[in-house]
Order: C-alpha cells, then structure tokens, then sequence
DNA sequence: GATAATCCTTCCAGTTGCTGGAAGGTCAAG
DNA sequence: CTTGACCTTCCAGCAACTGGAAGGATTATC
C-alpha cells in the first residue's frame, strides 16, 4: 500500500512516516514507479511507533523496543531483561496518568456550584512531589 | 529557595525551569541578588509539567491545564468541559500504556525457553489497529 | 488523448522543546 | 580572600517533527 493508505491506518502523517525511515527506524519497499510500499506489518510497527511516541517514550526507546521483536540475533535473556525494565516505566507512568486523572476529576466535581477550590494542583501532586 | 532546590524537588533540570519561564509557563520572584526565588506552589507547578510532559502532553495542553488552576476570570462550566476532555484523553493513554505493558509481558513470559515468538507486535497492536 | 486533481517523490527551511557551553556575577566555607 | 559551587544571560546546537516548493506518477473527467 502507499504512504497515504499506511499513514491513514496507522495515524501517523506521511511527513513523520518518511521522516521515520529517514532516521532508520522503518524502511519500507518500493514499488516498480518509486513509491514506498508497506506492507500490514509495517503498518503494525508504524501504529506501535505512534503510540509509543504519544504516550512520552523517545525515539531511541521505541527503536530499543521494535528491536526487542526485530533483531534475530540478539540474546532472549537481553529481551527479557529490557522489557522487564520498560514495563516497570510503563507502570510508573500508569500510576502517574491516575494520579493525574484523579487531580481532574477532584476539579470536576468541585466546579458544580461554581465554586473552584484555590490549589488544587498542590493537592493533586503533593503525594509524590520531592522526588530526586 | 532557588532553582537547583527547585529543580531537585521537581525533576526539572534548571535549563529546563528557565525555559518554561521564558515561554510564559511559570515566572518566577526574584531576590535581591537577580536570583529566582520558588516556592512551594512553584515547586507542585513544575511537578506536574515534569509529570504531565513526560506523560506526552505537549507544553501548550499544559499550559492549558495549568490555567484552569491560575486564571480567576475563568468561567467554572468552561473549566469543568476542559478537565472532562482531559479526563477522557488521560483513560485512552492509561488503556494504550495497558496495552504496551501486555505487549512485553506477553515477550517476556516467552523468552523462557529462548524461543522468542515471530511477531506479538501484530498480536499485540492488532486491536486498535486501523484507527482513523 | 488532453487536462486537472490528487497522489507521490526529494530537498530545504522553520518550529518546538529543550540542552550544552561560554562569560561573568554571587555566596558560603576554609 | 580565594576557591568552588552556585547563579545570571546569551547564543548555539540537537531532537523530532512540520510546512512548502518543485516536479513526477496515477486516476478521473471531458
């Protein structure tokens, strides 16, 4: 499929698809006329590359984390050490996103009479602020 | 107390925090000797912008967030439809980043036998797959 | 078959969000 | 009173896109 079709199942912009394979995270096919050709799996890793980026993991992480799939060569042992790591920072984030979430919600709730509490930002963050 | 203090409590680094002042985020006092001078406020302030950008929103969804604290003049029934957007922002990342952790646990429970299975990125992403 | 619209290509410049380093002022400890 | 660890501003560079120009390919319409 094109660029178009790959950057609409995925979600990611044809300019960050092509800027993506420029860096050597995803090279993709080319057809017989000089366009790039993906295939439903790249199209996977390209969905999995937006999301990780979305959800704050850095363009090295991600290439760290499509490489735990895609490198034949590499020692399962080092797979599963790696991935251990990252879904301790995946949890982390989890619990980080709730706090958020509840911080929200705590506003919400308190805007009803139009009367909205003077810090709640101090509240919210107060359980895990002087963190290193 | 001054930025390394601050940024020590919050986890920004100072470039970081004088940055933020630069662009409007947050402005700091200023002692006698030019120094900035935070307080506590401030350090829950740059807290959740260390917490909300690492979380992958981007400085102006901060910025955002952060003014439905600060700015008085706000209507509360505008206040509230924003966290409720947030809100349901927040519960698609926390599902997303559910989703990633089973992606690697469900790598690491196979990498025992150093059998490491073809392609879970497909098994693991093909849910939510061709999304807009 | 010509033409127009809509793709695709590369390349280069601009934006966002930091990050490092230089040059210099301030402050607490010995 | 000097040494070292702070702080200041300014300017340059990097990461990760993003927009636009210039031009070729494909598809749709006349």
């Amino acid at each position: 499929m094109n660029i178009g079709t790959a950057s609409e199942k995925s979600g990611l912009p044809p300019k960050t698809i092509r800027y993506y394979e420029e860096i050597g995270l995803l090279k993709a096919d080319r057809a017989g006329n000089g366009y790039r050709d993906y295939s439903m799996t790249d199209v996977h890793r390209l969905r999995f590359l937006q999301r990780s980026r979305s959800l704050g993991f850095s363009v090295e992480e991600c290439r760290q984390l499509l490489s735990l799939y895609g490198d034949k060569k590499r020692e399962s042992a080092d797979v599963k050490a790696i991935a251990q790591i990252k879904v301790a920072e995946i949890d982390r984030k989890i619990a980080e996103l709730a706090s958020l979430r509840d911080m929200l919600s705590h506003l919400i709730d308190h805007c009803n009479g139009d009367e909205r509490p003077d810090c709640p930002i101090i509240d919210g963050l107060a359980g895990s602020a002087t963190v290193q």
